[in-house]
This record gives C-alpha cells, sequence and structure tokens, in this order.
DNA sequence: CAATATATATCGTATTACGATATTTTCAAA
DNA sequence: TTTGAAAATATCGTAATACGATATATATTG
C-alpha cells in the first residue's frame, strides 16, 4: 500500500551492494597489481587459471567460455600469449579446426606464485566478501 | 620434505580458484548487461551506485576512491555522465576545489531498476558465489 | 556430395583508463 | 600577508583490448 516502502530500504539497499562491489573492485584490483607484478595481463592470468583448472586439453573456445569474451577475443588474447611464450598451440588430431593449448613451463611458474598470493590473499578478504555478501542477501529479504 | 606436496594440491587450488573467477565474471557480465539494458555503460551505473549507497555530498575524489580508479579517470567518467544527463555539478561552498555531485531524477529512476534486478539475480547466484569462496578457503587450509 | 555449421583468425574501430601536465583553490609557515 | 606546498579537478595524447564484420578451414548432415 505504502508507495514509500521501496524507497525506505533504497538507501541501505545501494549502500549494501555498493559495499559489495568495493570489495570485489579491492580483490580484482589486488589480483591485476599480482599479475602485473610478474608481468601478465589480467586476461592472461585468468587464461591461464582456467588452462590449469580444467583437465580435458583446452581450446581457444573453451578460454573464450571461461573467460566470458567472444572467440575472436580469445583467439587475439591466445595469440597474444603464444607470442609471449606462456602457451603453445597444436592442432587437435580428431578435430582439427580445434587447437589444443599447452601452458609452458615458464607460465606454470608464474601461474603457481600467482596462486599461492592469490589463496593467501583471499584469506585476509574473504571475510569481508562473505559479510557483504550476507548483507545483500538480508537486504531484500527481511527476515 | 616431498616437494610435489604443493603439486598434489595445485589442480584443485586451481580449479577452485578459476570457478571461483567464473562465478564473478557471471555477476559481472550480468551487471554490464543489465546496465546496457537501459543505456549504462557498467562504470557509469558504478559511479551512480557508489553515490547513492553515501549519505554525504559526493565528489569527483569520492568516485575515484569508490572506483579505484586515477582521479583524471573519475573525472572524465562524472564529465560524461552530467553530459548524459545523469548528474549534475555544483561547487562545494566550503572548499570550492571540490564539486558535490547530485544525481538527476532520470538516473534514481534508472538506479532504482538496476537495483531491483541486481538483487533478485543475487538472490540465485548467491549460492554458487558463496559456495566457491568456501571451496577456495578449504584449499588453503587442510582441516 | 552439396549445404550448413563450427572453430579459429584478421582487420578496423570504439571505448576507456592512465601518464603527464595544467589550473584553481586551500592551507601552513615564515 | 605573502609565499610556497598540497589538494581537487580537468585536459590531452596514447595504449590496450574487446567486439562487429568478415574470412578460411574443417566437420557434419541430409
Amino acid at each position: 500500500m505504502r508507495e514509500d516502502s521501496d524507497e525506505r530500504l533504497s538507501r541501505e539497499e545501494y549502500a549494501a551492494i555498493a559495499a559489495f562491489r568495493l570489495e570485489l573492485r579491492r580483490f580484482l584490483a589486488f589480483s591485476e597489481a599480482a599479475a602485473a607484478k610478474v608481468g601478465l595481463p589480467a586476461q592472461q592470468h585468468q587464461a591461464l587459471l582456467a588452462i590449469a583448472g580444467h583437465d580435458g586439453p583446452p581450446t581457444v573456445g573453451f578460454v573464450a567460455e571461461q573467460l566470458l569474451v567472444a572467440p575472436q577475443t580469445a583467439a587475439e588474447l591466445v595469440s597474444r600469449m603464444v607470442e609471449a611464450g606462456l602457451l603453445t598451440k597444436a592442432a587437435s588430431p580428431q578435430d582439427r579446426r580445434r587447437l589444443a593449448l599447452t601452458p609452458t613451463p615458464k607460465a606454470e611458474a608464474l601461474l603457481a606464485r600467482l596462486t599461492a598470493a592469490h589463496l593467501e590473499e583471499l584469506r585476509t578478504l574473504e571475510p569481508a566478501l562473505t559479510r557483504a555478501l550476507g548483507r545483500m542477501r538480508r537486504c531484500s529479504v527481511e527476515e
């Protein structure tokens, strides 16, 4: 009935979502800076991570799916990574349209370092993230 | 002693972090698409959100802090938003270097719609995010 | 075997974030 | 109070990259 019941909640809703987004940005900024410190653009780091966390032979299309980017974008990204000595491409025998991607030892070493740093940083940031998530949840559903 | 105790965990660690990052990208992709649907670039949406979630009079510097971007970047962003009819600037009386930013009614309406959509979508995505966070936490600390 | 779909690649373009730098205003100390 | 340093905002040139449009090679299906 009261039209301003939405209005009533708004400030707190905005603040809750804004706080969550700020936490996300903090984490993403940490991640980007950590990657940059070892010479990797953020997307190259993410591509390596997606590949390393997968068991089948990863392809350009797989990278596109995991990174939520268009296929051309993934092709360009992979291309840069091959140039940078982080990946090798090999035509897949079953389907010669596909390219099997393999991280180089150099890439594996960088990723291992980055992953350790991330797990450590996440131990710090995770509580704030979880708190921010909970605060948002409590926003929409009154208890 | 055994050097490969790190190696042992790596695959699962990579997969856990990769899964978390994928959930983040899903949320961010939803958010960006929702903003685009009402004609807003992602950063303009975030600026409005940060401003609406704040009580004091927001300034260009405040936007820079909340969005984790450089001051010039925030100045450019705000400038585009004024042009787009989303914000008005007024020199602060106390400190005439500062600009007090005020969202227009149009911007408030857009943000209200976006916020409702976000809270709803988050009700869907939140469990996966929380699960992914927990999986990572369990990675670094063996129980 | 044609027709269509899929995987990857190329090119031009638009967006945007930043470094370097400038301008205005405030503040502190001489 | 004057003068110099610091702070807030703005401008400009540039670099990075994601995408639309499009092309090519391979696979699949009728």
